[in-house]
DNA sequence: GTCAAGTTTTTTGTATACAAGACGTTCAGA
DNA sequence: TCTGAACGTCTTGTATACAAAAAACTTGAC
């Protein structure tokens, strides 16, 4: 986007953020990360401001910044609104969704449903993401496709812990074919409410994951 | 957020953005900027960059931050999504909503029909945004209402030409009632339905002013 | 032993200095 | 006159220096 060191710097700290490497509050300093990255603080300061503004980091003036992972409410209302972000990918693309898509998600999701019958959790993940993504390029909106990328991406690993629970995979992979079923039919408001179910779940099994967390700890 | 000169300044020059005062592709020179602010180039290139990522500024390495006016299309896509989290806040305040925060939307909207009456523009968009907003907290969604104000914001002096349209005043009280309608009522995919046209036809009407103007240009 | 005020030490925020890439200009050659 | 390459200037990106504010530590009184 803009220059160079403090760009890649700003990725790798994203990653690392999102890979869960840090813990919450924990706090960012300056002249450390700058003899990590071997580079003075100035880009290092850039690449906070970034992280920042994509709410990853929160910066408290004279105090310096904190990694700031998202409590359990503020996830299930992230949940929430990529659900409607999906549910309006899906609406538009019902509408405005080429054959060649249509065949694309078709074909992503048979690799998924392949992926799951090997137990192929990366393969799985992989196409999971590209019949979503085809989605959202497919509302034929460039702004929705990227704010739903940007918050596709911001629950990432979470999505990737509710997986984990027993038989949501199967569930996941035939809300994947109703979905599919309602853009084939160029069914807007099925596309919609099937598709902000289909992610909905997903929050409330994490919210199911995390109580369960939470009982087991105690 | 962070630090208190780059803080200021880059709301200063979002203010100057969103007003209009820039013109599109404008070249944001960094000396010319810290001279008029002030200050050094530091936080003029702090500021730069939240504006970067906020989206009213386009940063091209080695060449310079230059001021990123959205064309029609765009607008239009942004529209989109405004009336998408619009009818996803109102969807979960038909839910969720206090009888207090109805009794405020009552007021807002009973202002905003006095302010119509009396030509008082200032006051009719100051209890329209108290009526949109209110709406997006009653959502009992922090996360929702966050984006939701986010857009909001920035889609500001659009709406506002728009709502210079012959008519358009009137039409939109009248949909306001609906959707008040909707919430006492309780129910959601109504209120969903009715606020999602609500902001649509705004991003319809802005169309057509900008179709209008084009010709009028000719 | 505890608490508080003063001092030292860190750390952030800003200014300035320096390095390197991009653009414009000029001058030579066809 | 047009093309193109070398030079010079300008601007960005990074490093360092400095100032101010907050945290941490010391010391003294109770």
């Amino acid at each position: 986007m803009a220059n160079r060191h403090a760009d890649t710097i700003a990725d790798e700290l994203e990653d690392m953020i999102l890979d869960g490497r840090f813990a919450n509050n924990d706090r960012l300093d300056e002249v450390q990360l700058a003899q990590r990255f071997s580079v003075s603080r100035t880009p290092i300061r850039e690449a906070l401001q970034r992280l920042t503004q994509a709410g990853l980091v929160e910066q408290i003036p004279r105090r310096g910044a904190f990694v700031r992972q998202p409590g359990a409410i503020e996830l299930i209302e992230m949940f929430e609104v990529m659900a409607e972000l999906e549910a309006a990918s899906a609406r538009f693309a019902a509408m405005r969704m080429t054959d060649a898509a249509l065949g694309d998600l078709n074909d992503a999701n048979e690799k998924c449903l392949k992926a799951m019958q090997d137990q192929d959790a990366d393969s799985y993940y992989r196409e999971n993401e590209r019949f979503h993504h085809i989605i959202y390029a497919q509302s034929g909106n460039s702004f929705l496709e990227a704010e739903a990328k940007r918050l596709h991406r911001r629950l990432k690993p979470f999505r990737r812990l509710q997986l984990r629970l027993r038989g949501r995979l199967r569930q996941s992979m035939s809300e994947h074919e109703s979905i599919l079923e309602a853009l084939a039919n160029g069914d807007p408001e099925m596309a919609a409410e099937v598709t902000r179910q289909h992610v909905a779940v997903q929050g409330e099994k994490f919210h199911h994951l995390i109580a369960t967390l939470k009982i087991a700890a105690e």
